[in-house]
DNA sequence: GCCCATCGTGTCACTTAATGCCATACTGTC
DNA sequence: GACAGTATGGCATTAAGTGACACGATGGGC
């Protein structure tokens, strides 16, 4: 009742989002298959056996139905930077969980990871995917600030918090972006698949965003 | 003919602009003073004195109208850095031009200035004006993009390039929402009016997010 | 001067994204 | 099992956005 804003009734927050992303999968899938002006919002409540009504009361707009598949692809990352241990690089610890996370239960779907590429990839030409992809690119960074402004032991609303943050988030972005493309493109998949140089190159990307002040373990 | 796509005939490309600046201005204005929710199209076209039809010729959507006046405040900046010769370093050319800038006619539109914060500010609350501001953001780093690329030698998809371009446009942005919300909030704008130390910050800030690679002069 | 091509704009009809309202089915608590 | 609070569905409605066509302005060639 403290933590939880209410424990009966509701439906649990993470029903809700599984809900969502549901619609999320359905209706990135129309997007890909036929675009974005012709999938309309009767046919992914279709899709998803919904009807069309409830569609807009989990979305707030046709767009936005791609935001949580979208996310995905950033979700896991952000989940491992928010359990980094203050004591930890972020190299070994980045490597630590996603070799972990390469084993571990959930698997992490892998057709949800190659739909949030296509949309990534369809926003590069669609301007209302786009703005969906900000959006989400947009709650990475607020989320980085919480996790930037705890490792410098400042608040979140600090400017110099803000501005690694955003730098890390752009990061994030940009790489998210570049291996999409390049595996939406037909690259060799498993030159992504070693989790150790992955790390690497993530982690040596947000030190120098951030100009080495988010990478080292802290005291 | 061969700079301009077309001497006779089309609407050159300054009317336009200058049109969907004075559109935006009046849509901006009415967000501002009663909410995007409560605005319609019709109030803006009626407002600016032509068909609701040719609003939506002239923008995608009602939010999008709020795009030019806030790409208004980073346009200038934007101006300065694609004229930033090799041989300068990024602080010098930065407070020369800022400098020239204050004195240069025409003197930037203060009003436009204001409006531009105001709809960074709404943006933190609607999500719908969020869009619009990302927006622009992503334009300022796709022209980013072909300034850190020219200025490393390297064509504009290069991953390095883009790293460094995101990082700077985030530069961009966030201190625009920094100090954007400082002088809404009532700080004294005499801080923000020494160019010299306002061409030191950003510079100072781009740096540290590129590593270093964007600043010096180049050979 | 005139004619003509081209494009911007207005008007109207139309599609559809999105919301409000109310009745109903569901989910958990006591 | 009664009850409370919600999520959902169906329907009416608003408003965002588009297509089609006609008119007027602009500018270029003769």
């Amino acid at each position: 009742m403290t933590t939880e804003k209410r424990s009966g009734g509701g439906m649990s927050e993470h029903r809700r989002a599984r809900l969502r992303l549901e619609i999320s999968r359905e209706a990135s899938r129309l997007f890909w298959e036929q675009g974005v002006a012709a999938t309309s919002g009767d046919q992914i409540a279709n899709a998803v056996g919904l009807s069309t009504r409830t569609i807009w009361r989990h979305f707030r707009s046709k767009e936005s139905c791609a935001e949580p598949v979208v996310m995905q692809g950033v979700v896991t990352l952000l989940t491992v930077l928010r359990s980094w241990p203050r004591q930890s690089s972020l190299e070994d610890h980045l490597a630590t969980e996603l070799a972990r996370l390469r084993h571990e239960e959930p698997p992490v779907d892998i057709a949800d990871e190659m739909l949030a590429m296509k949309m990534i990839r369809l926003a590069d030409t669609e301007p209302a995917l786009r703005t969906a992809w900000l959006m989400a690119c947009d709650q990475t960074e607020r989320d980085m600030r919480v996790i930037v402004g705890d490792r410098l032991g400042r608040p979140g609303g600090d400017l110099e918090v803000r501005l690694h943050a955003a730098a890390a988030a752009s990061v994030v972005r940009v790489m998210d972006e570049h291996i999409g493309a390049a595996i939406l493109a037909g690259a060799d998949v498993t030159e992504f698949q070693d989790v150790t140089a992955l790390a690497r190159r993530f982690a040596r990307a947000i030190r120098t965003a951030t100009g080495g002040a988010v990478g080292d373990p802290v005291a």
